[in-house]
DNA sequence: CTGGATCCATTTGGATACTG
DNA sequence: CAGTATCCAAATGGATCCAG
């Protein structure tokens, strides 16, 4: 497969060219899933080391085990983690950042610090605005 | 409005204890914005100055002036940009980054930076999965 | 324990056409 | 130019129950 895209790079700030602001850049398909809320926090999550389905779904408040299968199926199937099934029984599972998903730590840890600096000031915004 | 959540800060990865992941937690709510794929292709275009709706509309691929109105008036509610109205004809319109809005240029730069460098190894996981 | 299967409400967003 | 209005298809995600 060779969409063309692969080799162009991102420019500074202020000069940027485009490309994911092209609708077929693939670029634009990777946002999506890493910008997911869900993923975002899975990999939070994983980043103190492997976890358990059940420890992940009591870790993310609020999600249901089709949406965090959903979740986590997509991401591996995009190399950021990976899924140990262990023979045993009862079945256990464990889920664990490739190489390629602990280089999201960083980014994804940046974009959460912000939103946790920054909540007070969008709620803020967000009631000063009218109804 | 006080959620009691306001003073709740972000731990070292590795020692983290929630917060995001707690779903009443307003972090969920700013997180969706700034995930957002096309809040993250307006911040990026407003980088380099303020645009106009139609610039927009042309620089950002594929949205629909709906879409794009939804998401303007968003995130001018959250108080990351603002839309000032100059009383001409034909009408003008200009869309610019505010320091909250500007403030999130870095986070959501080092998102789109990985995005770019590691569009190929995602690509290439998501062929080597099993269809 | 780890999900798969099913059903369903809601949302999202795209296409298209139109207006102050 | 800068949107609105309308309609609608598809995807998202939640609830619930079931199974290897």
């Amino acid at each position: 497969m060779d969409t063309g895209y692969f080799n162009i790079h991102w420019y500074p700030l202020g000069t940027m060219k485009g490309n994911a602001f092209d609708p077929n850049c693939p670029t634009r398909l990777v946002l999506d899933r890493i910008g997911d809320k869900w993923s975002v926090l899975v990999v939070l999550s994983l980043s103190s080391g492997p976890r358990r389905f059940t420890q992940l779904r009591d870790t993310i408040g609020g999600i249901t085990p089709k949406v965090l299968t959903q979740t986590l199926r997509a991401m591996e199937r995009d190399g950021l983690l990976i899924r140990t099934v262990f023979a045993e029984v009862p079945p256990r599972v464990e889920y664990a950042l490739t190489p390629l998903g602990q280089s999201l730590q960083s980014p994804i840890g940046a974009v959460a610090a912000w939103a946790e600096e920054n909540v007070e000031a969008v709620i803020a915004a967000r009631e000063r605005a009218p109804v």
